[in-house]
DNA sequence: CGTCCCGTTGACGGCGCTCAAAACAGGTGG
DNA sequence: CCACCTGTTTTGAGCGCCGTCAACGGGACG
């Protein structure tokens, strides 16, 4: 059997289609022609908030934000996305909600809402995915709910850094900070100023290192605290 | 053919399980085996942030809020649910992540996950409504994280207002008002006071008329340039 | 070396939270 | 009908957090 056109094997189509015996070669191939697939790179738009939307799209590879972008004022992020998971199947037939950008290389497969709509009337297992994909975003965004209303800046800063955290890692290694201040500023609803000035507090208190594009936690337990207030759950949506 | 044991037309399940014709009364009647009914008065507890989530509930009649309480703080509405609407589905064997609370009489129909995921594999109309559920929840609460990351106290409330007007209504008539100060606050991340001066100051200025449980708008033009910053969309999933 | 972008730091002002008390509505019993 | 109590709403005073404006430093790049 040919391998979907989108090789991801976290695909929410590719996946749920090919892992499972109960779908044969037939379907595989004509769904392998509803696919197209595309590239773009670091800081490229993929689609801009108001335009029509008409596509559904699965991130293969790399991240992507979404961002409003009021009449007047300053961008906020809605949330990031990483491999798997999908972007533009809010509306059907209307304007994107959001503007997606580019984070790092990026590379989905597209899929009309259309020809998805079919898809998932034909195959159960796809549904369920795709049901699964957005109690997990709809989750995410509640987490965003509550840290936005709630949360002074200390917090959502910590909130944030322990979102960074690859889940089961030890605590002392150093991870990758990808977001620029001013990224992380709208994703956390403060100004770039004040992010700056958390994180310079947050290193004269011994509390993290922060060189140039990573974040290492020096006091694990304090970040928690300081980040409580709550369960300190992640902000993205790894 | 017997009708459904919860008899909501909005009903995710009901509706799309009986209106269609591909379905025959055996699956209906084995369905109907599966679903539970349960009342609540207003202002009881219908499940607890932290205990254990094995049931979907689908709201049959009334209005639910969704509020998360940080370990230290106030209360932070989530999000409000009307009839229709799905609740207690995001996690799967985990905790709710949230307190469900009714705020007027309540109806819900509840399934087990368990059976639900046996329902959603045999009947894709059921999945492709439960889609639609979560894709309407995820834009309400997109819509609710920008407000809360770039909206003013001000432009909060003028939001919250005009997501109270029923659609098409004519803006000059009144309309009920029935969360409290305090919950408008919870879902506006505002403190209580500050939601009372800003009411009392748009009474002030003639953009409305606040009398005893409803709301007039008088200045629709101003309230909603007010909201602005943006497209002025609703606040709650009406 | 000049330019640009990003991050940092400081000064300042305003929005909105906190604390406190008064005005108000609604229910209950006398 | 009035007195009383309780919970909600309103209003005021004070201040702290954080956004705004501005200046400065450093790395990338031409």
């Amino acid at each position: 059997m040919l391998s979907c056109h989108c090789k991801n094997e976290d695909c929410v189509l590719c996946g749920a289609l090919f892992s499972d015996g109960e779908h044969d070669a037939t379907q595989a191939c004509e769904l392998r022609g509803l696919l197209s697939r595309r590239r773009y790179s670091a800081g490229e738009t993929v689609f801009r908030e108001g335009t029509a939307c008409i596509q559904l799209m699965v991130l293969r590879a790399g991240q992507l934000k979404l961002t409003t972008m009021p009449l007047v004022g300053r961008e906020q992020i809605l949330g990031l996305l990483v491999a798997g998971q999908l972007v533009g199947f809010e509306t059907s037939e209307a304007p994107y909600p959001y503007t997606a950008t580019a984070l790092t290389p990026v590379d989905v497969c597209c899929i009309t809402h259309k020809d998805m709509l079919r898809v998932l009337e034909d195959n159960p297992a796809v549904a369920l995915r795709v049901i699964q994909r957005f109690r997990d975003e709809l989750v995410q965004a509640q987490i965003m709910i509550r840290n936005l209303g709630i949360k002074p800046a200390h917090a959502r800063v910590a909130s944030f850094i322990l979102s960074l955290m690859p889940i089961g890692s030890d605590h002392s290694e150093a991870f990758p900070l990808v977001l620029s201040r001013l990224e992380i500023a709208e994703l956390l609803g403060l100004s770039e100023e004040t992010v700056s000035r958390v994180f310079a507090e947050f290193r004269r208190n011994g509390l993290i290192d922060a060189p140039h594009g990573e974040v290492r936690l020096l006091d694990a337990r304090r970040v928690k605290r300081l980040a409580g207030m709550g369960t300190g759950e992640a902000w993205d949506g790894t």
